[in-house]
DNA sequence: AGTTAGCACTCCGGCAAGGAGAGTGCTAAC
DNA sequence: GTTAGCACTCTCCTTGCCGGAGTGCTAACT
């Protein structure tokens, strides 16, 4: 059906798409008829547009406004009809200085490499970091945070830190907490989380454990900390670019549900979750990204990797009308900065 | 001058600010009239209304319209007519579990808390902890993260964790970092930061250091990761709260520039910043806070304090226009209850 | 002297009518 | 199959008008 199309036709689809990602107004016939040169008359495109409609890529707000595309149109669009632009040499260069920056701890790089992202798309942008579970522990250590408070530091392959906090530990010397430390640092260097936690229960169960005090305790300390899976992350930057957007500067209430969403981790999570597995970029128009409380917005995100695993995903979350051409390389290349630097932490 | 009006008129100018609070409407003197148990007429109301507008607590959106309070009405108002309300049980109850919740790290209590404090207030709330610079240490810890790349953990009395990250350190065996984190904790614990640098500086001069190469490292790399303040941080929770407020649905431009700010941490951190030395609650309204960016909005904001020294503020951001009869009880109940939780940490 | 009723006046908001502009669909001719 | 022409539809903007809300002023009242 849809490879039904002959050329002429496409070609009206794409200046039309291209026309309303531009202005976010409805296209007439004359208008696409003099974009293409004058080489068919309003009239024709008319025709042509009337077919579009059937076939369901486009719409018309109003008996005599012009076409508008369908989520049906904008996909057909990305998946065929799409030029990709080519990324100015700045815009790189502005990226990679942002990941220099960001050479804290993991959360750091991702998010000034985010907030640029937002600003040169002039949409929000996502960063998702995936749950630790899956990652590569690369040490651990246990700190002394107050009376009867324990903290558990893990820092994970890629820079990654994280903690939690273990209450109601009695107190140790100083002494003994370094050593249960340096035992735990052990067990743990080349661990996912959850291989660390079979190991910590192995361990337990060796007669050993139960004569060597210290022993003991690292390992009953470790398996509290970590028995229940931490959660992933979810930064979000440029919020405020979303008021560019016409579609949202005028209607307050799909602003409003928009920025409750962006307050409610989980959804973003959902929304970022396809991206987070494949290993292409992932664009979502409207109605089919499967969260119900956003059926009118996009969200083009790509996965980025830490060696082999993938361990998050980027992304820019929008209105249907975005600059595609434009905003899709963009999410690519911040994806793939972010795993190259990824790769020698 | 101010003092000069007699208790019908401040009754007056009560009874306006409170109803357009209420109502985001200009009011006028006949609602004025019945609201005060008509033991006035309107034509007499009119008459104080003259007055109050002359001596700048009210103004006229346009000639036939009611009055709206200015700030300096406003002002008036908070200083001397507001009457707190109380909290109902529930919303204490309410908070304290969000502090319960909040168990992780010091910066998940905040989080909780402000997040409830902007829902029960319907504004956006926002937290600053300052920075740690005045804190005092409770434990540091060397982390391996990485090749060439130490992390050194930072924990401080009241549970804050920060992180910064050494980079290009030659790599040290296991054994050696152990040592070398244990012998900086020890210098480590019970000083604020400075106190810790000069520590080091001064150990460094001694000369034992030289010749003991662990303690040199130890320093060295002590001196290098401390080198620069650390920055405080804030969180801004709720919002979307913003928008549940007629002034800001309506004007998008007001709603840009807010929510730019919100992006923008500096400006955050000025606004919050009086209240943070004060012990006692503080309110900006409009004008009155020192950034220019954002002349007509109101900050309620209060300090909370680990032992004796003050580690931050919370608050709460919105329209002048604002409940402040509940929102001000609301706020201080806010940071005593993160002053009593940070107490025994 | 302070208070009040009465009244003319102003301004906003809503509504209807009318015209311009944009765009369509259809028909008939090329 | 393409195009010109034309009638039609719909939105949007302007204009004018009316009712409502509220004010300020004046004159009468207590």
């Amino acid at each position: 059906m849809a490879s039904g199309m002959d050329d002429r036709t496409t070609r009206v689809l794409r200046h039309i798409v291209e026309d309303y990602i531009a202005t976010a107004e409805p296209v007439g016939s004359r208008t696409i008829s003099k974009k293409m040169g004058l080489s068919l008359s309003p009239a024709t495109i008319r025709n042509i547009m009337a077919d579009l409609e059937e076939a369901g890529f486009l719409a018309q707000p109003h008996t005599s406004a012009g076409r508008i595309p369908t989520g049906a149109g904008f996909r057909y669009y990305i998946d065929h009809l799409l030029s990709r632009q080519v990324l100015a040499r700045s815009e790189m260069d502005q990226l990679h200085r942002a990941a220099g920056e960001g050479n804290g701890p993991g959360d750091e790089l991702v998010r000034q490499v985010s907030r640029l992202l937002s600003n040169l798309a002039h949409q929000a942008s996502v960063v998702v970091v995936s749950s630790p579970e899956q990652q590569v522990l690369r040490s651990v250590s246990l700190m002394r945070a107050g009376v009867e408070r324990i903290l558990l530091v893990t820092v994970m392959r890629g820079g990654w830190v994280q903690h939690r906090l273990i209450e109601g530990e009695p107190d140790l010397t100083g002494d003994e907490l370094e050593k249960i430390s340096a035992y735990l640092n052990e067990l743990a260097e080349g661990q996912t989380l959850p291989q660390l936690r079979a190991r910590i229960l192995a361990e337990l169960r060796k007669e050993k454990a139960r004569y060597d005090r210290v022993m003991g305790r690292a390992l009953t300390m470790g398996a509290r900390a970590l028995a229940d899976a931490a959660p992933g992350e979810v930064f979000i930057e440029g919020r405020a670019n979303i008021l560019e957007q016409p579609e949202f500067a005028e209607d307050v209430h799909r602003l409003k549900r928009i920025l409750r969403a962006f307050e409610e981790k989980s959804v973003i999570f959902r929304l970022l979750d396809r991206a987070m597995e494949s290993r292409a970029i992932q664009v979502s128009v409207g109605l089919e990204n499967t969260v119900e409380e956003l059926p009118d917005i996009s969200v083009v995100a790509s996965g980025y990797r830490q060696g082999a695993s993938s361990v998050g995903s980027i992304g820019l979350i929008g209105p249907v009308r975005m600059d595609y051409s434009r905003v899709i390389p963009l999410v690519e290349y911040a994806a793939s900065l972010l795993t190259t630097m990824f790769e020698d932490r």
